[in-house]
DNA sequence: CAGCAATCGTCAGTGCGCTGAGTATCTGGA
DNA sequence: TCCAGATACTCAGCGCACTGACGATTGCTG
């Protein structure tokens, strides 16, 4: 009666969405490494030696969802973490030879990946599809932390 | 150095938006029922009397974890679940009175919360961007399962 | 310089999401 | 009629994701 299209409801599309890429991803680049962790490794092939708070935050993940991920990353060999000698309450991450190598394969897969999931689209409507939901992400997040910027000095 | 932008990894903005929605539900529609749990009291608002594969089915949920939010859905008061006398295998859903009226409460604050979710993006923009997430999920979920349709006598 | 607030990480609890294995029930064909 | 395959559900195991409470470390301030 008074039931609802889920269709227009934009987190159910959010997670279905989700969904069709895990399925892909699983299919196509690994069943060992995830997205997210792959998302790990490739922030700290380009910033190494970052400390696990802020590779959380590049990927965004909250404390105790990285520390998870990372643990996971550790026992499988791909990640190093050490202790910050300049601040005690600090781990730094580092990918071993391991990691760079899982690195390098899951990025050609992933591209590979993309492609097919993207298949769909034409290339104006990819570009449209990367800002939407940008545009409406970003939004969301600031309502969180409402204007960061402009606090600079409470 | 071989570092790959996550923001064009669909996989990547997929999760982010999750997340940002998953914020925006907690604090504009509830912290007891969640959007799938939601989803799943809507589609038996709808058709009453579905068995919990079927459920899953239209909400997109495997049966493990369709059982798994039904059982807390009913914990919580909001359904009845009975064997289908005709078919010992299943179980047939039906929501209680307590249930029916979750469901309305929620629906006015899903689309007020829908409201704010996709403030960002004007009307035609919208609509786009519901269309642009179907294709994408829509043909990946294809596949999984090339043409069933076709396949109609095997 | 002593103490207190902020910061980083861990842990417990809850919930979503998937696969693979196992049980009960049903259905169609030899 | 009986059994072989399909179907519905459960259970165990893994992984992502969040909150709230906690302990350790640091850094600022009186």
């Amino acid at each position: 009666m008074a039931a609802v299209d889920l269709n227009s409801h934009p987190g159910h599309l959010a997670r279905r969405l989700q969904q069709a890429h895990h399925l892909l991803w699983n299919t196509m680049v690994s069943e060992e490494i995830t997205s997210p962790q792959f998302a790990v490794l490739n922030t700290l092939v380009a910033e190494p030696g970052l400390d696990q708070r802020t590779v959380g935050e590049r990927v965004g993940l909250d404390r105790s969802t990285i520390a998870e991920v990372v643990s996971r990353l550790i026992r499988r060999g791909y990640l190093d973490k050490v202790r910050d000698p300049q601040d005690g309450r600090r781990y730094l991450l580092r990918l071993t030879d391991e990691g760079l190598r899982a690195h390098r394969k899951l990025t050609v897969r992933t591209a590979r990946m993309n492609q097919v999931f993207l298949a769909p689209l034409s290339a104006e409507e990819r570009t449209l599809f990367f800002s939407l939901i940008q545009r409406v992400t970003d939004a969301a997040d600031e309502l969180r932390s409402p204007a960061d910027d402009l606090v600079a000095h409470p």
